[in-house]
DNA sequence: ACAAGCTTTTAGAATGATTCTAATTCGTGG
DNA sequence: CCACGAATTAGAATCATTCTAAAAGCTTGT
């Protein structure tokens, strides 16, 4: 169960989604679950895995085909990694900070009470129009500081090694 | 030429990769100066290209192998992309906030007069050791807003298709 | 000049995330 | 039950990046 912040955030995105004319299927409301229930800003191959769990013979196109649609409808925030996975925030769609551990690979909401969003100050003074802003600070989280392999998610100490 | 701000860039760049106990080849002198050259921000395959104008056997890899000894120097910049190439900025190589244009792929630096860098706090209030920060604004520059093909970079509007 | 032992460079294969394609299946309205 | 568009699938294709093994280049000591 997803609480109801999250339950909120559920119907906004099947709102967005119906609105944008698509329907919304059996796989489709799964994917949203999993994307919501987990703080962990999943990539792509763990909400597969969590769709598949229910609707086994998911194919993978059809996760990325979902996000795509989210993306669009701007109800999912897509964190970019040349080296890894993509991770999705569906839980806080608009651009805003993140942690991201480097030996973990773990991403974090970072709050701090609104950096005073330069959007439009930086849209007159560049004449650019601004769709989003990536504000991501990168190091090392507590957990791993001391045993820098204790929370490698994979063999080879966390580096992807795409 | 280079100008003597870049060119004291470049003594640095070569003494830290002089430090760190590599040699600078022909090759790798000519790649700073490729990296210096262009305010572009280039890709590995711009950098490519210009070291192969001197140095027509050049191989990617070599071009990968060195940046990758600059960024253990802290030499350069590594802007991440997934959906295309990284780009690099040998000139500044410390984290600072650039524009990007999501049709011509144009990156810029933004000057904005020093925004308060949290690193001290952030690091305090999260026990993370933050190495890094990025912080970029994703737009559509005032160039691409009238005719949005007319600087794209290939035949597909901008995006680069992985 | 020569050889040993290093670093650098190379070509090509391997990897892995993402996107594309064509075919199949599903669902709904008639 | 059928037709039609949307959704889904498996697998191929793409592309940046990394890896590997071999070849080439330097440097030092003789």
């Amino acid at each position: 169960m997803l609480g109801e912040v999250l339950q909120a955030r559920l119907g906004e995105m099947k709102a967005a989604l119906a609105e944008r004319g698509v329907a919304i299927t059996p796989r489709r409301q799964r994917l949203l679950e999993v994307l919501l229930a987990s703080d962990r800003h999943p990539s792509v191959s763990e909400i597969h895995e969590g769709v598949k769990r229910y609707y086994p013979g998911t194919s993978l196109a059809t996760i990325y085909n979902t996000i795509e649609l989210l993306k669009e409808t701007d109800q999912v925030l897509e964190i970019e990694f040349s080296g890894a996975s993509n991770r999705y925030d569906g839980r806080i769609p608009k651009s805003h900070p993140h942690l991201v551990c480097e030996v973990c690979e773990k991403v974090e909401d970072l709050d701090i009470g609104e950096l005073k969003d330069p959007f439009e100050d930086i849209s007159s003074s560049t004449g650019y129009r601004i769709l989003r802003r990536r504000v991501d600070y990168y190091g090392v989280c507590p957990d791993c500081q001391g045993n820098p392999l204790a929370s490698a998610p994979s063999e080879n100490g966390g580096k992807s090694g795409k």
